[in-house]
DNA sequence: TTGTATGCGTTATCAG
DNA sequence: CTGATAACGCATACAA
């Protein structure tokens, strides 16, 4: 026999009257406010303990006005770099007492829209997305308007009341670039993952223009790219540029096309870890060899990148960091900083290992 | 000029005093319960509108006495397995209405169960955990006794009134071993990543007592591979399993060790994917060939698996299945099914590559 | 130090 | 169909 087994929780009133004091003593007492005589706080203690009292936190906030609760909305939380961020996001909050209610908006902005409406009738004291899509920005003033703050994650949404949390993509993407065409690769191709909507931009002559899509992801780091090739005197050739879906046998199948090319690239650029995956297992069914025939350059530091052969160069970003700097930016707003908004930058670290080599 | 900022959100009363109506019927008007005139319902409806009105769940949940929220308890968010899973979990708590509360535990059962205490304060309807230990069945308990149902993922806590989700650990590993032994090795090296409490247990003569652990999850695979080697005749050898710690490099370690020993393994089976690439990586240190010199097959279908050369041979779990099925069983329960706990155990698939070779 | 009373924003009950 | 009013469980101002 181990206690009785409970099926409703108890209120604070139930312990006041086990304790033989009124609620306001019994509240203050396991609250830990206001001033309780030992012996009352004693007894109370005793009561809450004997009948397993645990306080409604609902309840609290109705009162507080602080659900000690951030939303967090990702595109998509398989992704490494989402659930490495979240990793972050959630230690940064559970170290200063919240916690976290996540939804996942597989990068639809429909659900997206629909999960910022649930998070506000939530109460969430502040709010750490990763936009779908720039398009969103009215949806999300809105939920800043009704005062709760915003951190943007990797993404940017101009004219957002908001902090934003991300690594400066067009250097970054420079930077790799260059990497590459030091190593003597003149054609040098970039595996974007963005979508068809991008592809008509993306594909304009000297890919003239691109430097307008900077406030997107891809945008930026294309920008970085075509500024590496320009000061290098490279002239940039948009049928290099693929934007053809961001999963593995997407990459898979733009890798195949562009290297049936006429002066194929001979080193690729690739935004994303999956997108190297499918590269990789390209050039597997056709028999090339890296970076003997082909060197790839990947972002983000996947935890397979460096046992693989060959072990895999990549741009590096302080992705956990970066979750866990949204979410203490995000603290401090909650907590009454009303700083302008900034926008961090972290920088990044290429990684040199064994997929890019000379030609 | 795009419409005043609000700062604070408007409570019903207010929707109410604009339209004109009472709480009561604005209530009604905007809940969508009970029975409102066409006239109220539409003059609620607009003020609504006008003034950005989102009901307040707290104080809808107090009443009601459902949070529409569930709980999501695991060791790492990190893990792709663990991320997967949540997926599958929030993709079936979506569908029906409901939100997931997350709390990374860290394997650190302190954590777990202040999580526990935390999750229950704030009234979650349901818990999703993936225990840390099987040790932590009393604190379980004691969340069900107070009314909140718990599914359990991936492991299983004996004695706690529970569904359980997961797969037939025994059975797969053993499936894995046999295979490998087909293939013709007679030194089979299991990789369990388990950590120094387990190392005693695992270390008796002929892996003796093993069934004791099938509880946990290297226990209940350990069982398996012994399984398949005792069957086909083999002695099982102690110095062949290794339980050495969960990360890439404590598998690297653990590799250049079993590789070391007089009559070494030619084939290793690793009980996931990060002890796989340990593996790999050492092989690569050391300069051996997987699978010309050492075999390897792996638990869990990662996403690089099938793009790197070789392509691993892997025991695939239906992840995904398994965080959707605990979902769905959990909101059966929050939603008032009292049928007998059950075990779900979904089927695993072995995807033969190229990483494990006859000798 | 303690107790009483009020309020947070809903839903639910019950007259009218 | 509508409105007043009582919960829900806690924190807090105020009085004792």
């Amino acid at each position: 026999m181990s206690g009785s087994v409970r099926r409703a929780m108890p209120s604070i009133e139930i312990v006041a009257k086990e304790a033989g004091v009124s609620t306001a003593t019994a509240g203050r007492a396991l609250g830990g406010y206001g001033s309780v005589s030992r012996k009352s706080r004693e007894a109370v203690q005793a009561a809450a303990e004997r009948l397993g009292y645990r306080p409604n936190s609902l309840a609290r906030s109705m009162i507080t006005g602080l659900t000690h609760t951030l939303g967090v909305l990702v595109p998509d939380i398989e992704n490494p770099f989402f659930s490495r961020a979240l990793r972050g996001i959630a230690d940064a909050a559970h170290e200063r007492g919240w916690e976290v209610l996540l939804v996942n908006t597989d990068e639809d902005l429909a659900l997206e829209r629909k999960a910022l409406g649930v998070l506000a009738e939530r109460r969430v004291d502040g709010l750490v997305v990763a936009p779908t899509d720039v398009a969103d920005r009215d949806a999300l003033q809105a939920v800043v308007d009704a005062g709760i703050p915003i951190v943007l994650l990797d993404r940017r949404v101009p004219g957002l009341d908001a902090d934003t949390v991300g690594i400066d993509n067009r250097a970054a993407a420079k930077d790799a670039t260059e990497r590459l065409l030091k190593l003597g690769h003149r054609s040098v191709a970039l595996l974007t993952g963005g979508d068809e909507k991008l592809r008509p931009k993306l594909s304009r002559p000297g890919l003239r223009g691109v430097e307008r899509l900077a406030a997107t992801t891809v945008g930026a780091r294309a920008a970085g790219y075509r500024d590496a090739l320009v000061e290098a005197g490279v002239e940039p050739r948009p049928e290099l540029v693929s934007a053809e879906g961001f999963r593995r046998e997407d990459a898979a199948a733009a890798t195949r096309r562009l290297l049936a090319l006429p002066d194929a690239p001979t080193a690729i650029l690739a935004l994303d870890s999956l997108l190297a995956l499918g590269v990789l297992q390209a050039l597997r069914g056709l028999g090339m060899r890296c970076p003997a025939d082909v060197s790839l350059v990947a972002f983000d530091d996947a935890d397979w990148a460096e046992a693989i052969s060959p072990p895999l160069s990549v741009v590096a970003q302080p992705i956990y960091e970066l979750g866990a700097e949204a979410g203490r930016l995000l603290l401090d707003r909650v907590q009454g900083s009303d700083k302008r908004f900034t926008h961090r930058r972290l920088p990044t670290r290429f990684i040199e290992r064994e997929s890019a080599a000379s030609r």
